[in-house]
DNA sequence: ATATTATAACCGACCGGGCGGTCGGTCAAT
DNA sequence: ATTGACCGACCGCCCGGTCGGTTATAATAT
């Protein structure tokens, strides 16, 4: 007595896939659900099928590119080597943007910005959603700091917190600049001057970080 | 044979400001021609004889809006003080949001940033103003840190480019974590993390910044 | 095997509302 | 009387969301 069925969450998927790559070509305004559905291969109708409206959509969507954008961490962060190599290795990783999987999506950070700012007047899932990420890699940056202050390669008078979020808003405030004005901005150059300039401003021995290679 | 003369300049800026806070409340994209006459109280047809279209409003507002931010940086730039002492007071400056004339409107910054990426299909007027914006800045702090260098009190080896992106970033990138999440996000005290942090970074005498305020 | 049926999945024409932009008329200062 | 400034009703378009009808397929009957 059952009817045709479907991989529900594979086609959600689809869909925010789609949806994910016409909002970052045309912002969140003026992508129409015609749009996403045309995209995503499938008429407007079943869009509403999977999704509440286009406010749903969105609110969905971060969490899907969030997961997408996630670098290779895991294995850095579990590994038996020091806070300042883990670090160290965090801004390579970063450095090069062949470990991103999706740096065509990033100008949408830009509008979830704009949009999650603006959801505190309704019920405000983006925003929760949005400090939940930003939180949680505070943490684990603030973690590996005190593990570098307990193992005396940091600076004991650090606020963990403070510098994690330091290294965070300077990875994202150089994005901003990069996407801004790709073809003259250096990304990896300058990824490359906070890794040398954060070690070497929280380091606990001044001497250190001499050897290093150039900050050129 | 003259009729009603007006100030047009100023009946310009006062819709303008009337623009930015309405976009600020609401974004650009939720805010209407109507609601900028409303909170201009002028009539909606009387816009249009100062502008030629909405587009011409937002980018018309980046102008004005960024020339609201300006901080007091002239007299520290000007001032004899030497170079790494006028990063700190610039860092001090940014840090008191009192310094600040328009707190109110940041968040219109993400509405920028949307609006000015997108920009690119059509004339990119924004987009371009936007860079013309970041670019000054970069070479501003720039121009600060050669002069350190020069004067010995910055190590050689920094790309001077590279570290004013990061300045100029990190402090964006806080400012976006802080606009997100205002009631629990330590913006002064991050800022001060900066700061200290930077400033021994680019040190050149490895030992100096001891003696400065603690880090908490 | 084949036909039948039940129903999940899909769809796009349609609706209502709202918005950007216009335009002809009004107002008021000179 | 002239004309720059102002205005808001109006227009046309478009978009988010709906809904009744269609299609495809699994289960069941024959």
């Amino acid at each position: 007595m059952c009817a045709k069925v479907v991989d529900k969450k594979e086609k959600k998927d689809g869909i925010v896939t789609a949806a994910i790559s016409e909002f970052a070509k045309k912002g969140f305004a003026k992508t129409t659900i015609n749009d996403i559905a045309a995209a995503a291969g499938i008429g407007k109708g079943t869009v509403y099928e999977y999704f509440e409206n286009k406010e749903a959509i969105i609110n969905y969507s971060f969490g899907y590119f969030m997961r997408s954008l996630e670098l290779d961490m895991e294995e850095i962060l579990i590994s038996k080597v020091p806070a300042r190599e883990k670090l160290r290795q965090i801004f390579d990783l970063f450095s090069d943007m062949n470990n991103w999987s999706s740096v065509e999506f990033i100008e949408l950070w830009f509008d979830f910005w704009s949009e999650g700012i603006r959801s505190k007047s309704s019920k405000g899932v983006l925003l929760k959603d949005m400090n939940l990420f930003y939180r949680s890699y505070r943490e684990l940056f603030a973690a590996i700091i005190v593990e570098g202050m307990n193992n005396g390669s940091f600076r004991k008078n650090i606020n963990p917190e403070n510098a994690a979020a330091m290294i965070i808003g300077a990875l994202d405030g150089i994005m901003v600049q990069w996407v801004l004005d790709k073809e003259n901005f250096d990304f990896s150059g300058v990824v490359q001057t906070i890794k040398f300039t954060v070690l070497r401003g929280l380091s606990a021995a001044p001497a250190q970080g001499n050897s290093e290679a150039n900050d050129e």
